[in-house]
DNA sequence: GTCTATATCAAGATAGAC
DNA sequence: GTCTATCTTGATATAGAC
């Protein structure tokens, strides 16, 4: 059945969200499924191979994110606030970014997983860079730059807001928004 | 023996540091320091009791920090890139600031430990947000965003940085520098 | 204070029935 | 394709000897 592995890949990347790869167990998503492990087992044989899929469907999501923003008409200087609010509304108030997820659990990943943690950290910053060079305004002599810092304040953002809440990553993006206006020349 | 106490602490710090706090184990610590896991059972009967050790040891050092730098004569704004660059250094590069790390794991932390993760969380940017306050710069209408940012941006930037290299986190605090000074404007 | 030994439990995984 | 049953391993934790 294509429709339970898919369903399994849903449920076990929002345990990744709200726990992480490494505390979340088959034994969780076939309650929460209502199947039993070696139902889990039948589809995903190691733990690896799920985590491999999972990584996938991210990636999946990410592309489809950049895609859809980059062929949308909307001033070209809002793209990038538009991609980053796009990948965080996917995630709830007491989840957290899957990627970032996956980044802390990074040391005890099996190496393949670890090459596509490699791969998406680093695929999520060129997007960010493309949306940049893309756009009309030049903030900085340095887009890789604001890029990273794009990005990882964003992540951190949502580690923190999880934690104290305090509307803090949208704090974090209207403070980014602010320092960015406030040094933006026109090309 | 409160040296082997305090040797504890430190060496499940960094494992915290390198593995986070649900992955790493008594048999873990007991192989490296040479004694058996019943052992360290004797100093910390429980995993919690060891958690919420390493937590008031980390806060410890927070608070060590802030108050070496605020009484430390250099100039008054570049006291905040001290602040930052003393909590950074304890960070090697095949590791991850330990409030993050706790931060990730922490839907599966006993509620006592959850309240000291939330509280380290708090004081850190409460830290920020004071050696702003007290440098004679005014970046923006609203400092505790500014310190969200700052705070989020490094948490963030330290596990992009382990994981893509780069010189990532050193990107991350010159691109922060570039924009703040960008939007300065003297008292 | 540190040890051996052991209890208990949960996890990942596999074999084989239906 | 999903099940029951079972194996193995590793983790937290405890009892009691030295």
């Amino acid at each position: 059945m294509e429709n339970r592995k898919s369903q399994i890949i849903e449920i076990a990347l929002r345990n990744i969200r709200e726990k992480g790869y490494l505390s979340f167990s088959y034994d969780d998503l076939a309650k929460e499924i209502g199947v039993t492990k070696a139902s889990i087992h039948y589809h995903f044989e190691k733990k690896e191979d799920l985590g491999l899929a999972i990584c996938a469907r991210i990636k999946k999501g990410l592309d489809h994110s950049y895609i859809e923003i980059a062929n949308t008409k909307i001033n070209i200087e809002d793209k990038i606030w538009e991609f980053i609010s796009s990948r965080a509304e996917q995630i709830s108030p007491n989840e957290i970014c899957p990627i970032s997820s996956m980044q802390t659990d990074y040391n005890f990943l099996p190496v393949t997983m670890q090459a596509s943690v490699q791969q998406l950290s680093h695929l999520e910053i060129e997007y960010v860079i493309k949306l940049l060079e893309e756009s009309s305004l030049q903030v900085t002599q340095d887009t890789k730059g604001l890029a990273a810092l794009l990005i990882s304040s964003v992540k951190g953002a949502l580690q923190y807001n999880r934690i104290l809440g305090e509307n803090l990553y949208i704090t974090v993006i209207a403070q980014l928004k602010l320092l960015i206006n406030g040094n933006i020349k026109k090309r």
